[in-house]
DNA sequence: TCCGAACAGTTCAAGGTTGAACTACTAATA
DNA sequence: TATTAGTAGTTCAACCTTGAACTGTTCGGA
């Protein structure tokens, strides 16, 4: 690949993505969690509220009900009524919720670790970098 | 960010890929294309099978089955029994089929081009390099 | 040539996802 | 203080996805 187009390089990277989650997946399943799940455990900290979870998450608000609703039966998850607008839940992870979390996100950082060692330090570095540009929401002015 | 994870390094290379995929989906939708059907199409040419398809996009088998019959039924693939081995189907984009994944192609181009315009010519290429390596199978050696 | 293993693709039912419509509440305006 | 618009979260029905089991075909070895 000499020189790829931008949906080419695009799809390469998606392809990257998608191929560590799949190797991670049954070994996060081991720790009872869903993929889906195991990212919205991992914004609860930032985003507590169901409807600021769909719009971090890309994903309609029914969706997140439905998983919610899964995660607090099993115990990952608490609710808890916010005194000043009664329209709002704030959630918070239990103690066997966020062992739940950190447990597969060190299946993710290991699996997707054994990927970067193919880099040298400063090559990881750059990648970082170069990533960190690219993602934010509006061009950052450099 | 000062030196991610492994982990997070991932995390934030998915929200990458998912968020432009998300900003471009409904433009790809007027093509009558879901973006699942897109990445199909776009690997019918080196994967005419369906069994083949299923593997080269980590998807079940039936649901190859389903998306199939539908890009079938509005013509954007063409199936053709393979004379030497009768289990399998040969796929083939109808010139309508083809004129949608590029136009769908084009929007994702567009799109992941506005982003990588925030880098140099020379971070661009350097991207590619660091995100072909990761991107393999194998380690590649080096 | 027969037989069993393996593969391509489909069917079906169970389960997951989601757009539309809804209730309950808050906030802004007059 | 009404009135109206907007937001949080849920429900429901329609649709989509998929594991398990199946049919039909190929292939290798006895």
């Amino acid at each position: 690949m000499g020189k790829p187009s931008p949906g080419e390089l695009w799809t390469l990277n998606f392809e990257l993505t998608t191929g560590v989650m799949a190797e991670v997946e049954p070994e996060v399943r081991e720790q009872g969690l869903e993929m889906k799940e195991f990212f919205l455990l991992g914004k609860l900290d930032d985003h507590p509220y169901p409807a600021d979870l769909a719009r971090a998450l890309i994903t309609p608000k029914p969706t997140i009900t439905f998983m919610v609703k899964r995660l607090e039966s099993v115990g990952f998850v608490q609710r808890q009524t916010e005194a000043d607008d009664l329209r709002r839940f704030r959630l918070t992870l239990t103690p066997s919720g966020r062992k739940a979390m950190e447990a597969a996100r060190a299946i993710l950082d290991d699996a997707f670790g054994r990927r970067l060692a193919r880099l040298s330090a400063s090559e990881r570095a750059e990648l970082a970098r170069l990533l960190g540009l690219l993602a934010e929401k509006q061009a950052p002015r450099r």
